[in-house]
DNA sequence: GCCGTACTACGAGGTCTATCGTACGAGCAG
DNA sequence: CTGCTCGTACGATAGACCTCGTAGTACGGC
């Protein structure tokens, strides 16, 4: 449980209402992306620093990353010391798109598994 | 090139073990190609020419958005005569990713419902 | 107070995309 | 054959996107 230890830095998220279709799937087009997602998937509910995921990208492009994926309304993000933890907003995703994250997540499992291309 | 032996203009299409989840992702995450495909659904089978979709653009556009989701495994395009006729992929998607289609189409139809953006 | 860590902001480069207009080829109706 | 309709191809333009590097801000420990 983050005891919001909050610093007045706060990020500006959609509301649920706000989350477009268009967009979330945008969000998921992009491999980088693709794979944060699928590893917040793994450990459901985790609230995961940018710097657990090892990219194959500078941290600019890591910030860029998260920030599309916050702002489509993909993930969730807080402050917590100079960390910036990230969570799946699968809540609100399946509240809007019933089936849609999960039926994602499983073709992104299975298209990794055919494909061997499962990282980490 | 299209040397085109005259009755048979055949159009080049990804083999299922080519189509990658994240064009077929791309592909639906552009609101006027989502369109099409809703469109193609809401006649399950039907093969149905390009210009049955009053698109709010030029033909040379609605060319290329027939193409990008030719070419990225969401649709199958045939010749008869001047017209060319799409169906959807509904069964190699299915099998590749089974449920993908069927949520992203919920989620579209229940998102239009939200907005009132139904067109068609 | 000072420094290291974690992430951001801004700008730039290169590529991709969506859109259009115009010119062309393929088929069908006279 | 002549014209008409359907769709394509090519070129161009404007905008978006991914990537990076550098400089900067917030936080925590010394």
């Amino acid at each position: 449980m983050t005891t919001a230890t909050a610093s007045g830095r706060t990020l500006a998220h959609p509301e649920p209402g706000e989350i477009r279709l268009e967009a979330v799937l945008h969000a998921l087009a992009d491999p980088m992306r693709m794979r944060i997602v699928r590893d917040l998937a793994r450990e459901e509910g985790a609230e995961l620093p940018c710097s657990h995921f090892r990219l194959p990208v500078t941290k600019s492009t890591s910030t860029h990353h998260f920030r599309v994926l916050r702002e489509n309304g993909v993930i969730r993000q807080i402050y917590r010391g100079t960390a910036k933890l990230s969570v799946l907003r699968r809540d609100d995703l399946d509240a809007l798109f019933p089936g849609l994250l999960d039926s994602v997540l499983a073709a992104a499992a299975r298209q990794a598994e055919r494909l061997g291309t499962d990282e980490a």
